[in-house]
DNA sequence: TTAATATTTTAGGTAAGCCTAAAATATTTT
DNA sequence: AAAATATTTTAGGCTTACCTAAAATATTAA
């Protein structure tokens, strides 16, 4: 049984570690988690004689195995809270983060696997992420980006790069919302914005929205 | 913000003050959380120090109105999150209170009262326990044991006064469960013993059991 | 009402998880 | 490749929430 600041770490050195091949920096960890560097290292070495993570000293932490599955199970559970966040209680998607933090260290397998049933076995949490299976494996779908697109070509809204609440903020008020269908119509060359299509409106997004939305193409 | 330790310090000492008029002592509070006394008397001057508890060494502890609500909040989360996993999750309810002693430290009151919309504002927990409202108003219907019933009146199971697993269990043996009519059809003097009728079947049971069922009269 | 017993508090210790400041090691620049 | 800079670790401190053992206070019994 891990403590939550354990599983913060580990859940820290996971989604950092999709960025770089070699170890996770101490730095990056404390960054991350709001914590000093000192904190880090001092928690490296604990995950590490819990076998969950490889260290070596100035050289930063790589999952093992088992780490990686423990970290998986714990973004299996942060993500389908948000789902019953969204679906079930009537919240925005840039409500439920914070909430689902709290969540995802509830301790029951019954509990996640019978919360997984209830909300019909979703494979996306409300961000467009997958959600990891209860072995945790994890479908990554790569990430096609709006700016990826060409004139006239359309896109299914699925998910966000940057998740912060000013973004989401943002998209609520312009009205794009997870499973728009948006067409990219024609983007201007002194700013590379884009002209889009979205349901029976047009309108005009910058080349930073879009290149934080991420699509599939249809 | 509370830590679990004052949250639990807090229901403990809520759940023990129905019995007595006087301050709990500090011993029930350990036995009741499975602590030692000196640590219950150290956590007690500090939710003194918080306003929450009237504390006078050596003459035990008593909540102060803000540490009612307080308390009572938190058993609110506890009986919703239950009413939550039995109603929705197919939980047994001789299941559900480890899970909902993690799940009623949840920080979120929106979270909380979008559960009780979602669950439809229930009145009663799986073990037949009032649920209070987000003011902290507790409805107390005066409890009425089996054991109380005259021969040939009826009674509705609406709770149990052990909560134990081991009690639970034996009720899901003999098939008694929430909701049932039991009508009381005979006393066997010499063990007190109770003749029961359950729906279309009758069955004997210990006065033991009968006096661990709550039911109203029908 | 004193003596025996039970309860509660105090004193002092431990582990987890954080911190700052200084020392050690890596990396980058010249 | 040495110097300057950046990163990471170590050393030592703090708070919370536990603990045991001894001292203080209450309660009960003689």
């Amino acid at each position: 049984m891990l403590t939550f600041s354990e599983e913060n770490h580990l859940k820290s050195i996971f989604h950092l570690s999709t960025d770089t091949e070699s170890g996770v920096s101490t730095n990056s960890i404390a960054d991350n988690l709001n914590t000093k560097a000192s904190s880090v290292t001092e928690m490296l070495k604990k995950l590490s004689d819990k076998l969950l993570i490889v260290y070596k000293k100035y050289h930063g932490a790589q999952l093992t195995d088992k780490g990686r599955k423990t970290a998986l199970n714990i973004i299996r559970k942060h993500r389908l809270w948000e789902v019953f966040l969204v679906d079930k209680l009537n919240f925005k998607w840039d409500e439920v983060h914070e909430i689902a933090e709290q969540l995802e260290h509830i301790q029951s397998e019954k509990l996640t696997n019978e919360l997984d049933k209830f909300l019909n076995f979703p494979t996306k949490d409300p961000h467009g992420d997958p959600i990891p299976n209860p072995a945790g494996f994890i479908k990554l779908t790569p990430k096609l980006k709006l700016s990826d697109l060409n004139i006239g070509e359309t896109g299914k809204f699925i998910g966000v790069k940057d998740s912060s609440s000013t973004f989401l903020k943002h998209l609520d008020k312009i009205q794009i919302s997870l499973g728009s269908n948006i067409k990219v119509l024609h983007q201007e060359e002194f700013d590379q914005s884009l002209h889009i299509g979205l349901d029976e409106t047009n309108l005009t997004i910058s080349i930073q929205t879009a290149s934080n939305l991420y699509i599939t193409k249809i």
